[in-house]
DNA sequence: GAACACAGCG
DNA sequence: ACGCTGTGTTCT
């Protein structure tokens, strides 16, 4: 592959020359630190190396005026964005060959390695990734290695864009989106997840605000209750409270308590366990204990991650096996609620929380085509309270606490594919008691009732029996394959969820971008969006992220309507 | 360092 | 029960 080594004004000047009439350029970028080092450019037979260290500020204004209308390819380019994003520079389009291959699901792991290695047979030598890019001279070498991981790049690209389009699923909405025009694609889901990759990038360079004080506060208070109850109990008992092996040996031997037993055979002493021996006072203080410590944990993940009064944490784009998002250092997707409070919007800004109601149960009556229960939606009933009165055989206003309980229980477990067991221990853990009998026929009753439900149920458990898996599409026409029967009545509804969420928050940024508005998302959890705004603009921008909410909802949905709840707060409080 | 138990969120 | 991640203990 030819290359040329970039470093003037007359070099740039070469580069427009070249690319300067593509719609899209393959991509790569080289880092020393915080800085960009190298841009790797390239079309389908040539690689510009653009040394930002020796064309500073023009090399930038050039990218920006380059890439402004443009669609760049790349591998895992959520990393190059956030640098780009950071000099002002922000491409058009991004189509990302690592979430290419992952959308395929052919292998597991998706290093440009590995992807190079499955769709190409191309063996890569990356030994030089680590090698000083720092260095005022590159070497002949690094300018090689710079230019070959954008030829494997380009060589992926064509491969994968014509597998991700080889898909039944089309979308006229989308089909007009910037993603789909510039690069030709026309799989839904690959689309909505290319165009996602920048807004990853955005999140990750946001972070959330952090009440300093008040986490410090908490911590100082916990972690004295923490040591003194640990101490406490230690005397008194000569058992270390936090090691669950001592504690079940201790429980069983010296309080005579029957417990059962983990799957690996250890004493089981879970907090589900214990809470039935809560008349014993020890038992009592155990809980106490562990009530605390978990929060105390929480608090010091979160601490050991705060920069400048702010936490970033990495977002995994495709995090779970059902298309869903996953956050780690810190973790903020389970930020325990009552915690949530030392999140705080940035000085003269707030935070805008919205969330979609009852979600899954919405997806799966529209994923099934149940008739009853789409009607429930359509005409905005209380949907748990609704299923309690066809089970119970009563009026909805007639429904008591524990029995629309039982059946957010019910509803649930179709979701999760719940036996009547399950559903049993399920409603106990409630305070309700019912026998598996009864569970049985609860259960029958539903299917009875929502018969769409049950012929998915059968239609599952044909699939699996006879060919030992389950293959589907979500609503957005995300691909997945399941083993057993809970995985498969799971995954096509929490992966119909993920296509929902990411589809929002595009819409919600094409929406602040037209009406020229400044606003960041700031944490995304599963139904939720929390976004960052400024307080005079707070009406403006929550209704515009309401609205961009229940379009995605029109648009994955087709026949049951969703619903927005939103708080505008300067914590992360729903109050 | 891996495996397990536990616990938080949706 | 389905999907995740973090912490701490225990074992190899």
């Amino acid at each position: 592959m030819k290359y040329s080594y970039v470093t003037s004004r007359e070099g740039l000047k070469s580069v427009e020359k070249r690319l300067g009439g593509e719609s899209y350029i393959f991509l790569d970028t080289e880092t020393v630190g915080d800085k960009i080092r190298l841009v790797q450019l390239g079309d389908r037979e040539e690689v510009f190396i653009i040394d930002l260290f020796e064309t500073v500020n023009y090399g930038v204004e050039f990218l920006k005026d380059l890439l402004g209308d443009k669609g760049v390819v790349g591998h895992n380019l959520k990393y190059d964005l956030k640098f780009l994003y950071r000099y002002g520079i922000e491409p058009y389009a991004v189509f990302d060959t690592m979430i290419a291959s992952q959308l395929l699901g052919e292998i597991d792991r998706h290093s440009l390695q590995k992807v190079a290695m499955h769709y190409l047979g191309e063996v890569m030598d990356k030994s030089l990734q680590l090698s000083n890019w720092g260095r005022t001279t590159l070497s002949r070498e690094q300018l090689e290695y710079a230019a070959l991981d954008v030829k494997m790049v380009k060589d992926l690209f064509y491969i994968l864009l014509d597998r991700l389009n080889a898909t039944s699923h089309q979308e006229e909405t989308l089909i007009k989106t910037r993603t789909s025009k510039v690069f030709g694609l026309k799989n839904p889901v690959a689309i909505i997840e290319m165009a996602f990759v920048q807004e990853v990038a955005k999140l990750e360079l946001s972070g959330i605000c952090v009440d300093v004080h008040k986490l410090e506060d908490l911590i100082r208070e916990y972690r004295r209750k923490v040591q003194k109850s640990v101490m406490d109990f230690m005397m008194h008992n000569r058992v270390d409270p936090m090691s669950p092996k001592q504690l079940g040996e201790f429980l069983t031997n010296k309080l005579g308590l029957v417990l059962p037993k983990t799957e690996k055979g250890n004493i089981s002493t879970d907090d589900k366990v214990l809470s039935q021996f809560t008349y014993h006072p020890t038992v009592q203080k155990i809980l106490e204990i562990r009530a605390v410590k978990k929060l105390l944990d929480k608090l010091e993940e979160i601490k050991s991650f705060v920069k400048d009064d702010s936490v970033y944490p990495e977002f995994r784009q495709i995090g779970a096996i059902t298309g869903r998002m996953s956050s780690l250092n810190p973790n903020v997707q389970n930020i325990p609620k009552e915690l949530r409070g030392i999140f705080k919007a940035r000085e003269g800004k707030v935070l805008i929380i919205s969330d979609f109601s009852q979600i899954e149960l919405r997806l799966a009556s529209e994923y099934v085509g149940d008739e009853r229960m789409i009607r429930a939606f359509k005409e905005g009933r209380d949907l748990h309270r609704y299923t309690a009165s066809v089970l119970l055989g009563k009026r909805e206003e007639d429904v008591g606490k524990e029995e629309r309980q039982l059946s957010k229980a019910v509803n649930f477990g179709l979701i999760y594919g719940i036996s009547a067991r399950g559903l049993s221990e399920y409603a106990r853990s409630y305070g309700i008691n019912i026998s598996v009998d009864d569970a049985q026929k609860i259960r029958d009753k539903f299917f009875e009732y929502f018969k769409s439900f049950k012929d998915w149920h059968e239609r599952v458990k044909r699939e699996l029996k006879e060919f030992g898996e389950s293959r589907g599409y979500t609503l957005l026409g995300r691909r997945y394959v399941a083993h057993t029967f809970p995985d498969a009545v799971n995954y096509p509804i929490q992966g119909s969820g993920a296509d929902l969420l990411k589809l929002s928050v595009l819409m919600f940024d094409a929406e602040i971008r037209k009406e020229g508005l400044k606003a960041r998302v700031v944490n995304l959890v599963h139904d939720e969006i929390v976004v960052e705004c400024e307080k005079d603009k707070a009406e403006e921008v929550k209704d515009l992220l309401e609205r961009a909410m229940k379009h995605a909802g029109k648009i994955i949905l087709k026949r049951v309507p969703v619903e927005v709840e939103s708080v505008t707060n300067d914590r992360w409080l729903k109050e």
